[in-house]
DNA sequence: GCCGTTTTCGGCCCGACTGTTTTCAGTCG
């Protein structure tokens, strides 16, 4: 039982206890325990056995016996208990806008409601209206929602809210009523995976604004609004909340919408140690919640809030309560990469096998967009489905790559492609093409590409053995996950990373919005062993390149800064770390 | 269920909006 599954265990036990109507506090313990283990930096086995749970802040006598007995025997009678209290999908309800523990439990008592059809049976016979609590507009909203849930995923994809999100920033921006905008909550965090849009706006005219966002070309429909905020749906299915605020109010806002939540916590914790309030409208001198301006602290802008709390500036992707605190604190937070810092990406397409455009066309595209390199490598034999180079293709591939090569050099360009190759890791940990092809190329990068039934024990096995090729730079893609489309192969991280930390084969950052892989969670733990990363566009096309900026999002969430980036390097500093990484171990 | 320089009980982050109510509970972020 690893820590991912015991944190979805106590969750669950949260939200079960608040469909019995338990005190909220107790379920918030649960809550609160889950995202604790969650982000453990080391193994909950190691803790367990040393009996150490306790010591953790949040984990008191009666969690640690229940997570002792989830991670020895596997099992834990507590959660059996709670959950054959309940009917099978009930717990699926809340994922209906406007269902909450207390009215799924409403429903489920009252009319023996347990699943979507049930419901959407008894809206339609007009029954849950009649309930108590219940009336017409919400049995309306719950059918909505359910139909709504049917036509479109509840969650989006990074690049998906972004694109939707920066045409109304800018529309903002241009209004003559608004006086700040900033987009806030996960999205401003650079989340791989966005619920909803935030927008915060400061003004002097707050209806005006709410009108006119409501009004935008291109909303589907308005879920809620009043004077200061809205809800919309997007024509793409994506939510949009605004919430409008005075300019002074602003800084407080905008740190107390990006959140997280739990971050926000943490931060009015520190308040009130201090003898001061923070909500979202200010930080005021003040014992009890305040809105008195007399009382307020004025900070102009959200640095200013955190020197008031005696914090350095926590960078938005850092607030997640994973030990920003604590480094802002000591003024020991990261100085983190900034998407310009990249300089190309060592893990790219051609048509010589699945991506779109030439070679030809790759060089223009990438010199205009003021890259230094872009390395082409294409996939191995073994991926059929995507055209996979033969040994003897990928030669004729490298003296085409070096021809371009010379004719740059002869134009005055400074910009080279790189030889390379995205070779498969075979089922054994073998890879598709000989080593005395592999050290022919520039750039290898080893993926996983098939056998996703293995084992944990078996993937990573085979992704340590590939590590330990001397002429393997790169661990591509290393769980193989598609966002919301297909789950991660079981992989031990941690061993992974270490064997990396060991060999100085370095890791990708997939930088494609459905991978993100590896996740952002694991790259502190590398960054501490020495393991230095690589922000791939995987591109398959030009546009791709925009990536980019999207894997330097997800890099800042993994606390990484410039120097943790091979792909910063200048190119003939790259030229040295790639002849390094081999000659390490290659006489 | 957790926690403690306010310490073994009594707190636990808190405000906006909606809908159902007629003063507030539930949901959401």
């Amino acid at each position: 039982m690893n820590k991912d599954r015991v944190a979805e265990i106590l969750s669950e036990i949260g939200v079960l206890l608040e469909l019995k109507g338990e005190n909220p506090f107790k379920t918030r313990a649960y809550a609160s325990a889950a995202r604790t283990i969650e982000s453990l930096s080391e193994p909950l086995e190691k803790l367990v056995a040393e009996e150490r749970l306790g010591t953790i802040k949040g984990i008191g006598d009666a969690l640690q016996s229940k997570i002792t007995e989830l991670v020895s025997t596997g099992k834990l009678a507590y959660y059996d208990n709670l959950k054959a209290s309940f009917p099978e999908g009930l717990l699926s309800l809340l994922q209906i806008p406007g269902l909450g523990p207390k009215k799924v439990k409403a429903l489920y008592e009252k009319l023996g409601i347990t699943n979507f059809d049930q419901l959407t049976e008894s809206c339609r016979s007009n029954k849950v209206a009649e309930l108590d609590g219940f009336g017409e507009k919400t049995q309306a909203k719950i059918l909505e929602g359910i139909e709504f849930r049917k036509t479109y995923a509840s969650r989006h994809h990074l690049h998906a809210a972004l694109s939707a999100a920066e045409p109304i920033l800018d529309q903002f921006r241009s209004h003559p009523d608004v006086i700040r905008c900033s987009t806030a909550g996960s999205l401003r965090r650079s989340k791989e995976v966005i619920g909803d849009i935030d927008f915060l706006v400061s003004s002097k005219q707050p209806a005006s604004v709410v009108d006119f966002f409501v009004e935008l070309p291109g909303i589907m429909s308005v879920s809620a609004k009043g004077e200061t905020k809205a809800s919309v749906v997007l024509g793409d299915g994506i939510q949009a909340d605004l919430r409008v605020v005075s300019d002074r109010e602003f800084p407080f806002a905008l740190a107390y919408f990006t959140g997280s939540k739990e971050h926000n916590i943490v931060m009015r914790q520190r308040a009130i140690q201090r003898g001061l309030r923070l909500n979202e409208y200010g930080l005021f001198r003040a014992n009890e919640e305040t809105r008195d301006p007399a009382l307020l602290v004025p900070c102009a802008t959200e640095e200013e809030i955190f020197q008031q709390l005696n914090l350095e500036y926590i960078a938005p992707e850092l607030r997640e309560d994973h030990g920003e605190f604590a480094a802002a604190e000591a003024g020991k937070l990261p100085r983190l990469i900034e998407w310009t810092e990249l300089r190309g990406s060592l893990h790219n397409h051609s048509n010589w096998s699945d991506g779109q455009n030439t070679l030809d066309d790759i060089v223009t595209h990438m010199t205009g967009l003021g890259c230094e390199y872009w390395a082409i490598t294409d996939h191995s034999k073994s991926s059929f489905q995507a055209h996979g180079l033969t040994p003897e293709r990928l030669r004729s591939q490298i003296k085409e790559v070096r021809a371009i090569n010379h004719r740059l050099e002869g134009e005055g360009s400074s910009f080279r492609l790189l030889t390379g190759s995205e070779v498969d890791i075979l089922s054994d940990g073998r890879l598709d093409f000989d080593d005395d092809l592999l050290v022919d190329l520039e750039v290898v990068v080893a993926s996983i590409h098939q056998g996703f039934t293995q084992s944990e024990a078996e993937t990573t096995k085979r992704l340590i053995r590939a590590a330990e090729n001397p002429f393997v730079h790169t661990l591509g893609h290393l769980t193989g996950r598609l966002l919301l489309e297909r789950e991660p192969y079981k992989v031990n991280h941690h061993a992974v990373i270490d064997a990396c930390a060991g060999t100085g084969t370095w890791i990708e950052l997939n930088a494609n919005p459905y991978r993100f892989d590896m996740d952002w969670r694991l790259w502190h733990y590398a960054k501490d062993k020495g393991v230095k990363c690589v922000i791939n566009c995987d591109a398959h096309r030009q546009e791709h390149a925009g990536f980019l900026r999207l894997g330097a999002g997800i890099a800042r969430k993994g606390w990484l800064t410039k120097a943790d980036v091979i792909n910063t390097l200048p190119l003939a500093r790259l030229r040295i770390e790639l002849a390094l990484k081999r000659g390490a171990r290659v006489k």
